[in-house]
DNA sequence: CATGAATGAGACTTCATTCAT
DNA sequence: TATGAATGAAGTCTCATTCAT
């Protein structure tokens, strides 16, 4: 029972994935997310109280999994450069694996930031804050030069990442394996340059 | 006539940005932006066919002067890091003179790549076209590294300078001139250190 | 289910036929149909694409019938003269069973040419050749006179019959069975002589 | 002065016929026909006090030359069957003569009785009543037969004539002279064989 | 859990009419 | 007389949400 119910709640979260990267989440009406299910309409609302509820959870869902990423990169000890290496393989490895899921994320909630982006504006900073924890802690190594805030630098990193990201979702270009693992060190190579001493 | 005319078409602009930083296109009506102009309803629909136009006329008035300044930077025979330093100052120049209009073109246009910035696509990889162009010549010239492709370094480059201004928008703080020209000069050398040899 | 589901299709449709009536098909306002059905706005629209598709679906409904009985009248055997009497009477018990259905069909779809009577110009021309086919037929066994055209024959039947209709509905006068008997007969009476050698 | 006022007025109204005929009456908006006569918006309502009023100055300018057809033919002092064939070649050579302006008239005013049919019924039965009168006389010199009401014969004529214009008008075929002459015959032959003894 | 009919507020857009010049 | 900008009421259609079964 539990699984039956938790499977179709879990059928409808992946179908409105599918429609809001395809039509977006303003465009999209309610039904195409039940049609796309292959469930009855109310059952949507059986399971979500509205529309926005079920953009949240996917965020959600997903932002808390990148969230223990950066605090693992944070934590294992490594070199600055590897710890930014594992973040940005991180989210370009989710793009890789669910590039739908990233769309809707990144277009819907992260660069919207007018109303989700709004809702969920201190989930995102954490992200940020995480990263900007790295540079600090690099910059006290002596790793990092000093003049660039860790906040400023945190910003640049991911808007480096969010952007390359946004190039391949709206360049609907399919990308070899090769060359995602090409772009994470290349991003990281040139921040962390500017980065370094 | 034309005078007058063209004086109330201004002032429905100009309270659209405000409208559209404030609520948001999708969530605000065309009465919003009519009262606050201070114009009959219908006046809106005498100059703009739709409330998308308006937008539309907003994002190409603005982005075109863009254009240009790229264009007059890559033409300016200066270093490379000068020319990225004028695009820079550009960027954050416009969002010191205007921040509410640049929040409308980048969180309602730029960054909303599933509705208007479908529509306007093409004009938005002239500008990252036009980056990758200097970039390119810099490379040339011997002055940047020829490893990262012209187009990867501007996605890059311009992805740092939206997500600083994304984070102005929404932590709406209000920020000293020396902050901003800070920041030009933060960008422009993280991104640069990253790209010379 | 399916029932209830028709049954309200089926209200909506005959309180659409009692306002249209009433108040025009460009008078109305769809807030009209609901109220005169007891039904949600809304729902009219769970039904049918639009306020037009409505009327659509009146006329076809009973164009339908109508050319099924010019068919049929067709491929009775009799004589020329009772077919067309078939026909007659088909139309005017039409109107006698449902006056104001009939007057929707006419004023609002065949004689509304510039509008729904061009939509549906084809199928309001499948009437007139199904009754210029009893009379090229009628001509060929001799009964009538071949100067005329059947098809102008038929239009003229046609007119007469709609005319006289429609002097019944802006008459509004309420008539008596053996009145409506007698219309038949003296059309049929006038026209066939007028087509007879 | 009053020439010119005159002339203008007058480019309105031939203006209107077109756009009319064109794209109906409820389809078109005033600034149509502002724009097919070639004059500023505003003018339209100098000479007119509403879109409804151009229509009503079209017909009652036509129908009044009507009645006075019908009432030339009745006093005439010729035949029965002259006199109507003289009503039907004046609707016919209207026809011929301005088709838009026959076209407007029936299908707007004449067959549009919910709207302005009803508006100007009084008028539209005065011709009825013209042309009753003609077969009133007839009955009682015992050319016709008196069976049927003078009301009656009137519907039928009247009826054939306005469907066989009906029929020219959406067919939209272009018509010889002798054509248009032949039809005139016909309609009168047959429904005079159908009303005389 | 599941269905989909039913609800009704809300937004866009149109356009006849007015009015200042 | 002539212009066309300005007004705002009105109507269609959408769609998130509710609810009875």
């Amino acid at each position: 029972m539990t699984t039956a119910a938790t499977e179709k709640r879990r059928v409808i979260l992946d179908a409105a994935v599918r429609v809001f990267a395809r039509q977006g989440f303003h465009t999209c009406r309610v039904s195409d997310i039940a049609d796309e299910a292959g469930v009855a309409y109310g059952l949507v609302y059986h399971y979500f109280s509205s529309k926005e509820q079920i953009l949240d959870t996917l965020f959600l869902e997903r932002w808390d999994v990148m969230l223990a990423a950066i605090a693992a990169a944070d934590a294992s000890g490594r070199p600055p450069r590897e710890k930014l290496h594992a973040i940005a393989a991180f989210i370009i490895d989710s793009y890789r694996h669910d590039p739908e899921l990233m769309k809707v994320i990144i277009v819907e909630v992260t660069r919207a930031a007018n109303t989700f982006g709004l809702t969920h504006l201190a989930k995102i900073r954490e992200a940020y804050a995480g990263i900007a924890a790295i540079v600090s802690a690099a910059q006290a190594e002596g790793v990092f030069r000093p003049e660039i805030t860790p906040e400023f630098a945190a910003q640049a990193f991911y808007g480096c990442v969010e952007q390359v990201l946004t190039g391949w979702i709206f360049d609907s270009v399919a990308f070899g394996e090769s060359e995602f693992d090409h772009a994470k060190t290349l991003i990281v190579d040139t921040i962390c340059r500017g980065l370094e001493r």
